[in-house]
DNA sequence: GTATGCTTTCGGC
DNA sequence: TTACGGCCGAAAGCATAC
């Protein structure tokens, strides 16, 4: 069996660039797209940004008056996010990189997996080629720069995806994976968490390599057979999972920030009710049930918490979305006195089968 | 002990 | 002077099943 090539595409800082695609006279002034939370006129937290507002110290998550602060002086301009518009350019590239590949796989708005194999008869000298083809082209349509990563799988694509942005095309053959991923330390492998990466640090695994002289038997007693075969594999650049169109969403949330911090379940329940408007709305056009409900809180100090149940069975009704939310919020605030900032439900466990009619007993009944 | 399912937290974007 | 989002899936922590 010849070389898979798995090519990653990650597009480069991509809500800024959309507004700079939309606005092409700010390209060259530091531009900051963030999510305004309504309560005063700059509350808020930074989206992403350009590299032009990165090199004064701005980052993804940061408060929005701190990127301010940081932009003092310079003629930066701010954005509240356009996720439709976004989305729109992002469907776009998405397309264009479907007639690119034979399988392919959104990962995200701003994230795609092509597998490339056939188009490159497997060869990663070819691959550079066609990589380049498809940034110009995607250039040529949609004036979208992105960065590549391309490996026989996507586990070796995406740390070569990682490793030069923007506007990058990194390339790995199996040759060179053992040079490339020794050095790195674990936790860029998928699955590596911090309790994980803490845990293999004790052991004194701190690079891949390290990981990858650490014998089988010995992963698996610790790890367990899934998770130690995986490492003992990653380790090794060794993915075997297929690039493929994933299914639907596993779950539907909303979340929101409260006009004021507050601990009154009936004004809870009011943001609580609009979030449940639209969760189902897009809900609907699914025609499948859910099995379970869930809320989120976030407290004054930003500390967050979130609860959930799984239903007996599955429900597709938004009165049980709100009954089961209702519930667990009215547990949540017996165990906790401080008041929440913001709220947030989601639905999830998604099934396709109808909610059943008949309940266990008439079927033994019936028979 | 390991696998599995459920729940909460973490973290990337 | 103050001021901090909203999504999602992955990771992690349990409880229970096998």
């Amino acid at each position: 069996m010849q070389n898979r090539v798995v090519i990653l595409a990650d597009f480069d800082y991509f809500f800024a660039q959309c507004e700079e695609l939309r606005n092409p006279i700010l390209k060259d002034k530091p531009i900051v797209v963030g999510v305004y939370s309504g309560r005063t006129e700059i509350s808020g937290a930074v989206s992403t940004s350009n590299y032009i507002a990165r090199k004064y110290g701005v980052k993804s998550g940061m408060p929005i008056f701190l990127a301010i602060r940081k932009l003092e002086g310079t003629e930066a301009v701010f954005f509240p996010v356009d996720h439709e518009y976004y989305e729109e350019i992002s469907d776009r590239i998405m397309q264009i990189f479907r007639n690119y590949a034979s399988d392919m796989e959104q990962v995200s708005i701003d994230e795609a997996y092509l597998d490339v194999t056939e188009q490159v008869q497997g060869s990663f000298e070819k691959a550079k080629n066609y990589a380049e083809e498809i940034k110009t082209e995607v250039k040529k349509q949609v004036s979208i720069s992105f960065t590549i990563g391309v490996g026989p799988n996507k586990l070796v694509a995406k740390i070569a995806c990682d490793s030069q942005k923007p506007d990058g095309l990194t390339i790995i053959t199996p040759d060179e994976i053992g040079c490339f991923l020794s050095p790195l330390p674990v936790d860029r492998l998928l699955g590596v968490g911090k309790k994980i990466n803490a845990k293999m640090d004790s052991m004194g695994i701190i690079t891949i390599d390290d990981l990858a002289k650490v014998d089988i038997q010995k992963l698996i007693a610790i790890f367990g057979q899934n998770l130690g075969l995986y490492f003992y594999n990653a380790a090794r650049g060794i993915d075997n999972e297929p690039v493929r169109e994933s299914g639907e969403a596993g779950s539907i949330g909303r979340m929101g920030t409260l006009k004021e911090d507050t601990r009154d379940i009936s004004v809870i329940m009011a943001k609580i009710k609009e979030q449940i408007e639209d969760i189902y709305n897009e809900f609907i056009t699914k025609n499948m049930s859910f099995r379970l409900v869930g809320i989120s809180a976030v407290m004054t100090d930003l500390s967050g918490k979130s609860r959930s149940k799984t239903l007996d069975k599955p429900a597709k009704g938004k009165e049980t979305i709100y009954k089961g939310a209702r519930e667990l919020f009215e547990k949540y605030l017996t165990e906790t006195e401080r008041p929440i900032r913001r709220v947030g439900v989601k639905i999830g466990s998604f099934v396709k089968e109808e909610p059943r009619q008949k309940q266990i007993t008439s079927f033994f009944q019936s028979s």
